[in-house]
DNA sequence: CAGTGGTCTAGACCACGGC
DNA sequence: CCGTGGTCTAGACCACTGG
């Protein structure tokens, strides 16, 4: 639901609706953990769908851990309270600290034009003479500088960049401002020895390691016009995951 | 497709047995990267399925990064050569060394019937008298050992296990001799330093910290009934994922 | 404009669980 | 046996793309 022109309109789709309503009663208990939904029929009557729609909505929250479905019995609402929410998926940093509550704060230490070198060309596959942002980013909580963000952008995607967007979220302006729609990700995770970069900006007491994090970003058109490598300091780093069987 | 009285049958669902085809089809490059699916009415004629059923099919396709939907044009084809496949989701040891065809051995440490201490407690919900299987195995790959998994199972649901199981596939043994059907898994990845037992089983060079993988598994009637912590050296960790982003 | 994917529907049949 | 979820269908309407 969102605000528009002072009325609250539900502008997302049926099912996306049901899923909302269902996901925020879990949530809250409402619906408490072990209990059984009403039935799909049930559902179906009570939100006004068919039976093939409140099952879109029910694969959605099972698919987000929210609901098992069990044949011949029902859906059981699983134990979602003392469970570490979306870390997984696309989440940008803003997201995640407002998830969490706590306070953060963003240092923009670089934004420059710039052309790609050797190891860019071929990684995200551009020309040498391709225009790039570079952004490098600190994320900084408690007084410890613990992440250090090093974004790479499309110049052709992105035409306008200012230290001010870059504090506030990159994807927030991307997504709202250009109306560009985020496709998807492939993402790697690995754990690297801190470079001189990472001791010249993190906070790096006895620790020598970071968890490396590193992503190509593609469009809805399935254009590639970001890597990213999001830099941890090992002890400050955390990745939690709800993973289903797949039964294939 | 499996085997069954001498008779090959694909006694899989439809949907299943279309993306079956089609992913195969992407993974051998029958149907190359770049280009455009047939239309949904088409595949449906082509299948003989009808256009929800297709689009059940492609669904799973984009959610594994095969394709990327987009409206008004058709489903294009990822490029998913260079692509280290499904190191995310519930993978068993096994099926992961399988995929990549290296050598690895993996050898039994322990294998013991125990009550829970009070942590195991509070992580699994037990009773302090319920019995518990440990095992402890680690795997090893080019002489080096680099990976130690601990895992804790419920005497309830899996009664009997032998180091010949533990050595071969605990998921495989579960899956297929108990035909228990695993449901799903609350995930959390950390990086911690290597304490003494990683010391004594793991092969640390200059490495000092250890990445641990800890899992909640449950089964498809949402009963808990395992506990694993997989302790991997640092520096032979990587983990892959392909992520869309969730418009809601 | 025609063709594509996105959503929603009503109805059918099946497989499974529990009484 | 009934009620549950699992699959499949045929058809409708919409939103978006491209020529």
């Amino acid at each position: 639901m969102k605000q528009t022109r002072n009325v609250t309109i539900m502008h997302e789709n049926k099912f996306i609706n049901i899923y909302q309503d269902l996901s925020s009663k879990i949530r809250r208990a409402i619906l408490p953990a072990g209990q059984l939904l009403p039935s799909e029929n049930e559902l179906g009557d009570q939100y006004r769908a068919s039976r093939e729609t409140i099952r879109k909505a029910l694969a959605l929250l099972s698919r987000n851990g929210y609901i098992q479905k069990i044949q011949g019995k029902g859906s059981v609402v699983l134990d979602v309270s003392r469970f570490d929410f979306p870390v997984s998926g696309l989440t940008s940093f803003r997201e995640l600290a407002e998830h969490t509550g706590e306070q953060w704060k963003t240092t923009v230490r670089q934004l420059i034009l710039m052309k790609p070198d050797k190891k860019l060309q071929q990684l995200m596959n551009l020309e040498e003479d391709q225009n790039l942002w570079k952004v490098i980013r600190s994320r900084t909580v408690g007084g410890e500088t613990v992440i250090l963000d090093k974004d790479f952008l499309l110049l052709d995607t992105v035409p306008m960049l200012t230290a001010d967007i870059c504090e506030h979220s990159l994807y927030d302006y991307i997504e709202n401002e250009l109306n560009l729609k985020i496709g998807f990700a492939k993402k790697q995770i690995t754990v690297e020895e801190a470079n001189e970069e990472d001791r010249q900006y993190l906070t790096l007491s006895t620790v020598s390691s970071v968890v490396v994090v590193r992503s190509l970003v593609y469009l809805d058109n399935t254009q590639l016009f970001q890597f990213t490598e999001s830099r941890h300091r090992a002890d400050k780093f955390r990745f939690v995951d709800f993973a289903r069987r797949e039964h294939l």
